[in-house]
DNA sequence: CATTTCCTTACGGGATCCCGTAATTGACCT
DNA sequence: AGGTCAATTACGGGATCCCGTAAGGAAATG
């Protein structure tokens, strides 16, 4: 039974949603709320300090800068933290990201238990999560849980926005090669840019890279 | 005061938590949710029928495609529907936009009364909001309410949004040339249209074309 | 009318992109 | 070793962009 549970969220009217819905439709009393990773992590210390532990971890992956400086960047990073000290602490992921690879990289690198996308029906299956949950079984929402088990169709790798991201800040090809050879990033000759470019037009049907890179800024990928 | 509000937004998460705070914070009893423009134009219409108009609105500016097929697509176009048949209903926008450019547009083109970023302190706003609102007044979210007043620096003209928005859809140099031509805009040119985008790129700090693009996709000019 | 000024257009050369082909590498299997 | 296959890299030619210079034309000025 998860009765103690941590919010994570940087919008405070998901998490708010979040907290209400867990109290009417969950019946769970205990429901701790962060705007910010770094503050959330401060909270689970002092659940270790009190000796009286999160059941459940629920938390967004990216959050908002703002003037607060902060140290944990993502909630993926609060994860891994979280899970070195205290592994057995169930968690869910609640994104908008919605692309598989992202998602399943999750269950594996991270153990997560459980992924909800935000979106019409978020909460309802949050809910359905928890419960699954409860039972030992991990759960995806459903718009999801098709695509999970086929392998990509035709995924959108980092490498693929990096190299995006590049160009929309005005890199010449043969500059961001360079680039790529000193991250160590393969592959990296001006030669299979190009060739990953041209996948990346026939995809979007982009008639040139500035044509790609505005539907890529249309489509929110970058 | 306001008494009956209308609650437009894709992320139940979200709509859910709005609805509970204004009961909660706002004292409003009646709170309608939506989440989809068209369900909530039908609700609209439903309420003129009724002879019962909402008093507020309350919307999202971007919806998340699914199944259903949605004829308004926008929170502004929702909104330019509504006011067109209840020009005095009060409007609020609720968004993650935060571009200055596209916020004043919504209140100089759509007369909305109140803009509210999605942040950590959201909700907050929003009840902020609404009792200005209550009072006559217009408003907008602190962090936003600096850049409001002060003026563009750069005049953009409309041919030179004309030149970005055919750049970004993937027309060449030349097709955009013999495109203006057609239209009977001046210049015409290859020549000049190089000529505009190299003030563009100065102007932006842009390094080639694809990083003005990008740039002007960011400002929200195009 | 002559001159100046500004705007538009024309042209050319070098950089970069675009696209196809071919060579090279490396992993895997027999 | 040899062979196959996929991924990476290399190269070349044509299109497009980039940037400077200059010619042409219209309006403004004296």
């Amino acid at each position: 039974m998860l009765k103690k549970v941590l919010v994570v969220e940087d919008l405070d009217s998901i998490g708010f949603g979040i907290a209400q819905m867990l109290k009417q439709q969950a019946r769970i009393e205990n429901v701790t709320q962060s705007l910010y990773c770094d503050d959330a992590y401060l909270k689970f210390l002092r659940s270790e300090k009190d000796n009286d532990l999160f059941d459940l971890l629920i938390t967004d992956l990216s959050f908002k800068e703002d003037h607060r400086e902060s140290k944990i960047k993502s909630g993926a990073e609060l994860i891994q933290l979280l899970k070195e000290r205290q592994p057995e602490l169930k968690t869910i992921v609640y994104s908008v990201e919605d692309r598989s690879i992202k998602i399943k990289q999750l269950f594996e690198d991270k153990k997560i238990d459980g992924y909800v996308v935000k979106g019409r029906h978020g909460l309802r299956n949050l809910v359905e999560g928890i419960s699954e949950i409860e039972k030992g079984n991990t759960y995806v929402s459903p718009e999801l849980s098709g695509f999970m088990s086929q392998r990509e169709v035709f995924e959108i790798e980092d490498y693929d926005l990096i190299l995006l991201s590049h160009l929309s800040s005005g890199l010449t090809q043969e500059q961001i090669a360079v680039n790529f050879k000193q991250k160590g990033i393969s592959p990296s000759s001006v030669s299979s840019i190009e060739k990953r470019l041209n996948r990346l037009k026939l995809e979007f049907k982009a008639k040139n890279a500035i044509h790609l890179v505005a539907s890529a800024k249309d489509l929110g990928l970058i």
